[in-house]
DNA sequence: ATTAAATGTTCGGTACTCTGAACAATATAT
DNA sequence: ATATATTGTTCAGAGTACCGAACATTTAAT
């Protein structure tokens, strides 16, 4: 049985493409708990854990428990791109936004 | 003796005059948990609880757990970028997105 | 000054978080 | 096809989040 916050766990781990123990290890926690996170329920991490999960994850903890859909005007699409710009190394950010600058006024 | 967070759910309590046992009947808790939180150490309450909290204390988790942890903070440069990249239009956008995906790997 | 009401503090117990280590499955190489 | 490295899953147990109820202190009233 799967959770929404599992599943947004689980989701975002794997946009980032990373295994269960390397998330684990970056939010000093265990594989098998992340594994739970996931797969179990009902998932009740702590507020420590869940603020480095969401940290690691690029996205905020209330985000991630949000049990009804937060209704944004943030487009999923959008959210999904900035999330992955997001982790990217400050050099290449950079570069990115000197190239949108250039097409700032394009149509 | 008190922690960090301990201090700031006091603070934010007694600034809404609230006793002990009307948060706690607002988030869900009993007024001696709520006194542990403010008073002993260390306090690691659950996401679930701290969410509550920090919602009827009119502040969000992140500001409540907010010390030395707290690594990615939403840059504000990328944040301003990302306003400006979702005023462009959708063509635009796609071209953005597909041109980070070409750099996504570099170092 | 006494009493009652309101608020705060302590404490024992239950249920659950989180871990390490073993086990299972899947991917990768030879 | 077989071996091995990588990733995912299960599980028993240590430690603690959280509660209810008793106890203590402060506040407010008469």
């Amino acid at each position: 049985m799967n959770t929404a916050l599992g599943e947004k766990i689980q989701n975002l781990r794997k946009e980032l493409g990373l295994t269960l123990e390397q998330l684990a290890d970056r939010t000093e926690s265990s594989k098998s708990y992340i594994w739970e996170l996931e797969n179990k329920s009902p998932p009740r991490p702590s507020a420590e854990k869940l603020s480095k999960i969401a940290s690691e994850l690029g996205v905020t903890m209330e985000y991630l428990l949000d049990q009804e859909q937060k209704i944004t005007e943030i487009d999923a699409t959008d959210e999904m791109f900035f999330r992955k710009y997001q982790q990217m190394n400050p050099a290449v950010k950079k570069k990115i936004r000197r190239t949108v600058e250039l097409w700032e006024d394009e149509e």
